[in-house]
DNA sequence: GTCTATACACTGATAGAC
DNA sequence: GTCTATCAGTGTATAGAC
């Protein structure tokens, strides 16, 4: 039975291509911008025919719309931590060490969620304003109760998770920008673990929290 | 004399078509990216033919490699007060007082800012691995200082540096997200004060100073 | 200096052979 | 399902009248 040597359904196959062109897509996006990606780029950089894209992804939008799905969902997945902890340094220093990861590792996705973002969300309003939302309340509700049980200093929970995205989303949004700084090099593996122990020192003791 | 009413000479005519153009592209690269930025859509803004943009800057790119030294420009001022201060919490409260007033009053020139680090920097690197690189350094260089003084603990100067631009500039590139999680409203005048106020806490207190 | 009209290149998307 | 060839639309930039 030659044809059960390699079980490539129809399926497979298709979610096989799928994820070459998202994971092309999503270099591009990042590195070009919605407007300055063009389908031609993320083909050749899919190593597939400008044609294809548009067999499996309608539109460009389309295509970039499932980029940032993506992206959001492995955003999310991340805050997990955030709610089996007990204890804030817990909780926020595994969420740091969480995003930090992402950002060493999934630079582009990060990007591409900036960019969404400072273009004013045309694509992704709709998750902003519930799912992003409801994130957002549930885990203010957490650091609140931490607050009333006097586990951290009283600090506006809101302007806590901004920092907490701002600083962490940094170290892959103006990557570019750190690598330079460190002399054109990217942080090594120590520095990477040094940025983590920066910004967890400084948040949790900004926070009340000992180390 | 009547032509001496207004000595609207061919310069400050220049000077001052330069400027509507300056501010209508930065909003509009802000908007759109660079990619997605047309100077049609520009033109528009400014309302001036689209030729006209052409005549005072010969290209798109040129356009757009004013409108970001202007912003670096704006973002080197406010980095005056570090070196006047002679605490940490002087300097680094001012700074962040000083960058958040820009995230409020100039989101566009940050947002242009960092789409064009997040592309790797296509226009200004020059300017990185100059300008800023020095400026940064020298920075670092006075927070030692603080540290070897006792004034501050020991936090590595570099990653204090890129939370201190993380957390300000997040007010201006992520602000729409920041409006969606405030329920769709720009934020109040005493919600800019308490944000303020939450970044200089947790910072301030996260580097060991007394508030 | 200012504006209209236009040249020329490129992009997203599709038709149709295989 | 895959690919080549092509179309229609849009973008930057410029020529040339005023």
């Amino acid at each position: 039975m030659p044809q059960m040597q390699k079980p490539n359904s129809k399926k497979e196959r298709r979610l096989e291509s799928e994820k070459l062109i998202l994971d092309a897509a999503e270099k591009v996006f990042a590195e070009a911008g919605f407007g300055g990606a063009t389908m031609q780029l993320i083909a050749d950089m899919a190593g597939l025919p400008k044609a294809n894209l548009h067999y499996y992804f309608p539109t460009k939008e389309s295509l970039y719309r499932q980029v940032v799905q993506n992206i959001f969902q492995v955003w999310l997945e991340a805050a997990d931590v955030f709610d089996k902890a007990e204890t804030p340094a817990e909780g926020i220093g595994a969420y740091i060490d969480a995003k930090m990861e992402i950002s060493r590792h999934h630079p582009a996705g990060s990007k591409v969620w900036a960019s969404e973002v400072m273009h004013r969300a045309p694509v992704i309003q709709d998750y902003l304003e519930t799912t992003l939302t409801d994130w957002t309340e549930g885990r203010a509700t957490i650091i609140e109760r931490w607050i009333a049980e006097g586990r951290m200093a009283p600090v506006d929970p809101h302007h806590l998770l901004y920092m907490l995205w701002a600083t962490t989303q940094h170290y892959a949004d103006f990557g570019h920008q750190i690598e330079t700084l460190n002399g054109g090099e990217p942080l090594s593996d120590a520095q990477w673990d040094a940025a983590k122990q920066s910004v967890k020192e400084i948040i949790l003791r900004g926070i009340g929290v000992t180390v």
